[in-house]
DNA sequence: GTCTATATACCGATAGAC
DNA sequence: GTCTATCGGTATATAGAC
């Protein structure tokens, strides 16, 4: 998600080898681009030129690729489904156990936690920014949250939560989300581990009074 | 942008009288139009000609009024603290316990339900903009996110939590910020009165906690 | 104090040379 | 597939008539 960002400012240094050849590379240099910048400083606020400057493209170039700045940020919601996916799998294969695998992603506000406090979390805020917009891809931007509640459910119901997995897991959610927006206006790192902490205090609790 | 106006905007028919006198009253208008369009749609997404199209005035007037944008958002953040701060004391005034007055605080979350499900918390999602755009008035409008938190230390001190009445004056108000961003996603009105009442149970739990 | 008209810059998007 | 040049629209902001 925010991890680990690949050198992005790069000149096209390497531009005209194998051309012709199987395409996607350019189309990718702009989505990687697009996604760092419409987080780091929002959908609106980010400009093609933008863009196409720090991808070390021309402008004219960028619409061979991408009719419309829509067609971008759908291309963008599609990467982050993928890296989302890719990321649960990884949970997924590194613990047996749902309570572990739960923790995991509470932890992510701690490992993103510096760009956290500096733009808050990338779903929460797109979300929130294209509700504001009114945008027609609204409903796309939601998918990446669907994603994250969908795989909670999961785990908590491995755990023997019937019927309460979907609240538990939008209960989970609603206090990332929290603490990254307090993050984000207070950056207080001490707030986010207590936090943090609170949280798998509270998940041990919740699964100790399942087993009564 | 190009949807149909809704028709609050009225033209000035009532231009022109008592002409030189009270002053303030078009600054006002423009204050309270900025401050409703800055929520709905966004600081940088809201243009002069927007307001001026809502309040019934010309783009040129507005800058009688105010020299720049940034004016009218140091004026807005103005306003929405003084709002706050009488919000506040009114939550004083209506209760003698401080229990009461922290699910006053909570119960805004089913109050403004509708708004939130639209276009986020207001303080939220003002303060996760500016963050993005690394705005100058930034640390402005965490102030009032300070204004809410310091008002729920005193209460949380009056309840006899001594020490640690910061920390639950934050936990309150991350679970507000988490439950305001996952409404605006998924704009469930269950999930928020959930939300509203596990709150307060926690509240009460924490509360009969102190007791012993 | 409010208006119209305009300056200047940048936006998303297009056309066409290479 | 990438570039330069440019269009039409809109943004913030200003000048000056009334």
């Amino acid at each position: 998600m925010v991890t680990g960002r690949p050198a992005v400012g790069r000149k096209n240094v390497d531009a005209g080898k194998t051309a012709g050849k199987g395409g996607g590379q350019t189309r990718e240099l702009i989505l990687a681009v697009a996604d760092r910048l419409f987080y780091e400083r929002g959908f609106e606020a980010t400009s093609f030129a933008d863009i196409a400057g720090v991808a070390g493209l021309s402008r004219g170039n960028f619409y061979y690729h991408f009719k419309t700045k829509d067609e971008i940020l759908d291309a963008v919601i599609d990467l982050r489904l993928a890296n989302t996916r890719a990321m649960l799998r990884d949970w997924q294969a590194e613990s047996d156990s749902p309570r572990d695998r739960i923790v995991s992603f509470i932890r992510i506000l701690i490992t993103n936690r510096a760009s956290i406090m500096a733009h808050g979390c990338p779903v929460g805020t797109l979300n929130n920014e294209l509700a504001k917009l009114e945008h027609a891809h609204r409903g796309r931007a939601r998918q990446v949250f669907t994603l994250f509640r969908r795989w909670l459910v999961g785990q908590f119901e491995q755990l023997g939560f019937a019927d309460a997995a979907d609240d538990l897991a939008m209960h989970v959610l609603m206090r990332s989300q929290g603490v990254a927006a307090l993050a984000t206006a207070f950056r207080d790192k001490a707030f986010v581990a207590r936090e943090v902490d609170d949280m798998c205090r509270w998940l041990d609790a919740e699964i100790a009074r399942l087993r009564h």
